[in-house]
DNA sequence: CATGAATGAGACTTCATTCAT
DNA sequence: TATGAATGAAGTCTCATTCAT
């Protein structure tokens, strides 16, 4: 969570540690407030630093951003570590999904870069994410209440669409497009073929 | 599809309809390929034609926008005709909200919009929208092959989440997304409680 | 009053006489309300012609508002007639100079005018003015009630004060300026002389 | 004459100021040049900064012209120093006065803010200079000098409409309107002499 | 290291004037 | 001849980024 994009292993002096993270913090809610139009300038301000400094830690706008992206990645990954207590793998995978639903809807910066970090790509933050999905997901395959055919690439999408979804209304309603969407993804009942 | 935006009754001289038409159409070049970003001077460049015409024919580059964004719900409503057609009405209403996404895929500026246009919600074009796409999904209900609980504002936020999907991945995978997001609107069979 | 500024000794017809009367009060209008910066478009609009029509008659915005101020001039000079009819010239003086000031309080295009046109320079149509501006003060100056030593462009300078404060302050404060620089032409009173 | 527009406490950096000066230096010269259609464009050159940097001291045009417009009474206030010394107070205020009318004709700007800034209303920098005129045009009225009925806002229009001429003829022709306008300050001699 | 002043390309919009219809 | 659509230079202001203090 804490030195996302900080490639350089040396720790960083305590009191700039503490700038970085406020710096994160200001463009979290700026972020959140303005999405990717948000002005550098204003988030130096929130985070009660010069924008100098701003740019000493994260040499461009785009690079501020990017962090806080990885950032996401590892939280969602985290979200998933309850789903694997639950008894019914179905239902430890949709608690799994609707946290990270719930994760955006709490942090609205989150929603505005899923509209910009393609899935599947690059990111090392996010093969972690991917791999616990496929963990769940391969769980309630196995159970037979998923769809077979299902990727955890494919359960990326779903949560793109989702954040999009929230964006554009602004308000409550992507639950009930998230609650149909998760239907989606149950396997068709053997009803049909049985009958067949 | 035609002068969307053109309240004026008296009708443009040829010439000048012609460069609003090319206005219109540059404007959804550079929305497709900017965002809502995309700039007035180049969308100008783009028609052939100086920034003033494009003022004198849309007082604010968001007007602009808007007279793109009638387009779309008009073309939108009209692509529901051949769907009514169907035999089985729920292909019906699948072969229209594919019909759907291919428009918005074959016209990145739609994606675009679909992002700033919260769903039932105001315009007046929008309604039609909404009115034929109700009346497809009622006959898919009535047949007993949708869920009996879905609105056509349920449908509409599917294909906003579609269109989010398709602007971040930027390539087919969104037909992945909505295949299995299609699948969330089928009822869930009977068969199961028949038997029991 | 009429076709001031038209040069072209042939008449012109009766239409365009028309337009080119309606423009110029459209212009007076225009003029009155934003001054110099006022728009040929707006100017065509309250005129009920197009663009072009007043490019026709006035080859440029200055051309326009220089024939309003050729307008101006003749109106002044022909508002010195019942002042010649006063017994007492410092009255029948005064009395014009009030009217001068009442005109340019009616009409604001004035005004603005006033500030752009240096007095006793060029137009011809000024030269009128002068001429019984000067009449009616060597009268005065004859019966010994206004100074000597003024000058008809002494009175331009002080109407054209005059234009300026009204502007400015934009009420009617102007004739308290204009009654006290009045005072100023008075004839110092013999009480001096008598003393000596 | 210093900080006039500055209301944070805070000292500007010694170059920060360097560049405010330079910059309301440049926007004089601009002002006085072209009129209130002087354009930040052309005072950055002027002032060998960027646009950014007019901007970054004053958020906008018209803030930019006030602050012009604050120096000036100040300015003006404080030319009334002299005139407090002066044995003869009609001499005094007459000194003053033609002070004032100096500063405008060797700063062709504060003309021009003449004609927008309307008297007796509003800033408070404008409330000193009031009150020092007040005050010498009460000792002159006192003397018997000057006419009883006089205000410090009836000076105020006479300097106004002098800045008037000043523009308008564009030389010193201003200078006979003035001497003649103050005249009209004077006390009618006659009757007091008469009856003493 | 931090600060925030400076930079200047570039965005949107206006409007005098021209010219095709 | 009248119309009003088109033009595009020019104006105001913004903001990511650099750099002197």
């Amino acid at each position: 969570m804490s030195s996302v994009a900080n490639t350089d292993t040396r720790p960083l002096r305590a009191d700039a540690r503490r700038n970085r993270e406020r710096v994160l913090a200001a463009a979290r809610e700026a972020l959140a407030e303005h999405g990717l139009d948000a002005q550098v300038d204003d988030i130096a301000g929130r985070a009660g630093v010069g924008v100098g400094t701003v740019y000493r830690h994260f040499p461009t706008k785009e690079a501020l951003f990017d962090a806080l992206g990885g950032e996401r990645w590892l939280t969602l990954a985290e979200a998933a570590g309850p789903a694997f207590e639950a008894r019914d793998p179905w239902d430890g995978l949709k608690d799994f999904l609707w946290r990270c639903a719930y994760l955006h809807r709490d942090n609205r910066a989150w929603g505005q870069l899923a509209a910009v970090a393609p899935l599947g790509l690059g990111r090392d933050e996010q093969q972690e994410l991917l791999r616990v999905t496929g963990e769940l997901l391969k769980r309630a395959q196995k159970s037979g209440q998923v769809r077979k055919d299902l990727t955890a690439q494919d359960i990326g999408m779903l949560m793109c669409g989702t954040c999009g979804v929230m964006q554009t209304t602004g308000d409550d309603r992507w639950e009930r497009f998230f609650e149909i969407a998760l239907e989606g993804l149950r396997a068709r009942t053997s009803g049909r073929s049985r009958r067949a």
